[in-house]
RNA sequence: GUGGGUGUGGCCUAGCGGUUAGGGCGUCAGGUUGUGGCCCUGAAGAUCGGGGGUUCAAAUCCCCUCACCCACCCCA
């Protein structure tokens, strides 16, 4: 018969994969409480609306990308796609704005993506994020960047490049597309299919292309930089001058544009230097209108996602992350029947001392235990036969390095082990 | 969503029209009496991703399908 596999572009996680994710997770959050980023765990299915509103209903990741369905109420309810826009519903439900300005948050689990599978690229996948709301400074900015760019660091991730770029207000974006439109208008026979329909479904898309055929109209676009207003400059000059007082690398890159409709000002990503297919590894925006569009009252907001997989598989690639599995200590070799009673017993007194102990299956031949004992890791193998059991000992045999094995009560074993 | 590549026991892989589908790693059991790591022996485990077809004969050729991967699209 056909045996199940895991849906389409959802991966298990093996215990071998599971130190390097828990140590990217620990690292993660380990740096937002030290920018006193505070947790927030959501739902992974909201009202589809909080996604449908924020996130734009022309974008893919609406219009394609999310997974929707109705329950047996009615109600119509999305696999999240993202975090910032549940994170923000939260904030408004609980009336976060009598808090301390800005709230400081962040946020780590699965999202959902009808996505086609690539490497990288998964429709379940991880991300951590972190949130900054209720503050327009650009102070702030600056801040989550920073955040972002000590957790890179502290995990090991160097080879990452930080491009940076304003895109204004949604007014001041709206002039610029309509120049762009005016830009390209006269190229569009030349321009590259893709980019032709671009043109019609998203201008600001043309701009990435890659496409040899685009680059002359790209390279003489305007640049949007050129039609923000006086604050947003000035707001962008603040966020470079900050970053520049942190001592953060970063590169301006008046192409990046993004698929969300919510972002404003501020946005920027990380990328791999030797950037190549899936490569962000996380990005981040200001998002001053979003608050509204969830029907709330006009709050600014700043914040950054990165991927988990994507983390893990730069980590794999420069060779980094946790170096070994971590061992057991003791494994028990249990022999005959009051040896395997005694066994159970010492193991469990040991567990409560913090000795973490692998019970040795019973019945097996004194061969196979240590054999077992041996390919486990462990620092020592813990004989326990009806002989031992008798006199209330154990044979404690160091299995690293040199050391002679010796008899030891069982009352002494803790301490033995621990040296 | 578009185009392409790949798919052999848990993992890596040989075979590429006629083989009992071979090997390595791993797993389990042994190598006499209660002691591992090396070595040796043995065992279990594959209808060759799945389904159809061509052929006297298919893991090997063709079609469909599923999954992964790559380039797009898009994004973390």
């Amino acid at each position: 018969m056909a045996h199940y596999q895991a849906p389409r572009g959802m991966n298990d996680t093996l215990p071998e994969d599971a130190e390097l994710w828990r140590h990217i997770r620990d690292t993660a959050e380990r740096v937002a409480r030290l920018f006193d980023y505070r947790q927030i765990t959501t739902p992974i299915v909201e009202d589809a609306g909080v996604f449908l509103r924020s996130v734009g209903d022309e974008s893919d990741l609406v219009q394609k990308e999310m997974y929707l369905f109705e329950d047996r109420g009615g109600d119509r309810l999305a696999l999240r796609p993202e975090g910032t826009a549940a994170v923000c519903r939260a904030y408004l439900e609980h009336g976060m704005g009598s808090r301390p300005q800005p709230v400081r948050l962040f946020y780590i689990g699965p999202f959902f993506r009808y996505d086609r599978p690539q490497a990288g690229r998964y429709r379940q996948l991880w991300q951590f994020g972190a949130e900054a709301i209720g503050s327009d400074s650009p102070a702030v900015d600056a801040e989550l960047i920073e955040l972002q760019a000590m957790l890179y660091r502290e995990l090991g991730l160097t080879d990452l490049v930080l491009r940076i770029n304003s895109i204004g207000t949604a007014e001041s974006r709206a002039r610029y597309i309509e120049a762009l439109r005016e830009h390209f208008w006269p190229y569009l026979g030349s321009l590259s299919k893709d980019s032709q329909r671009r043109f019609e479904t998203n201008v600001l898309r043309i701009l990435d292309s890659k496409e040899e055929q685009d680059r002359a109209a790209v390279a003489s676009a305007p640049s949007i930089l050129d039609f923000l207003d006086e604050t947003d400059t000035l707001h962008f000059t603040h966020v470079k001058r900050f970053l520049e007082s942190a001592g953060i690398e970063y590169v301006v890159d008046p192409f990046i544009v993004r698929g969300l409709d919510y972002y404003t000002r501020t946005v920027w990503e990380f990328e791999p230097a030797s950037a190549a297919g899936q490569s962000t590894v996380g990005a981040g925006g200001r998002y001053d209108g979003l608050m509204e569009l969830l029907g709330g009252p006009a709050t600014p907001g700043v914040g950054f996602a990165t991927g988990i997989e994507r983390i893990a598989i730069n980590l794999r690639e420069q060779g980094r992350g946790p170096s070994a599995e971590q061992a057991v200590d003791v494994v028990t070799v249990p022999l005959g029947d009051t040896g395997a009673a005694a066994a159970l017993r010492v193991a469990s007194m040991l567990r409560a001392a913090g000795v973490s102990v692998r019970a040795g299956v019973p019945g097996r031949s004194m061969k196979a235990a240590m054999r077992a004992a041996d390919a486990s890791g462990a620092a020592y193998a813990l004989i326990i036969g009806d002989r031992e059991a008798a006199e209330g000992v154990a044979t404690l045999k160091p299995l690293r390095g040199d050391g002679e094995q010796r008899t030891v009560a069982f009352a002494e074993l803790a301490a033995a082990i621990r040296g």
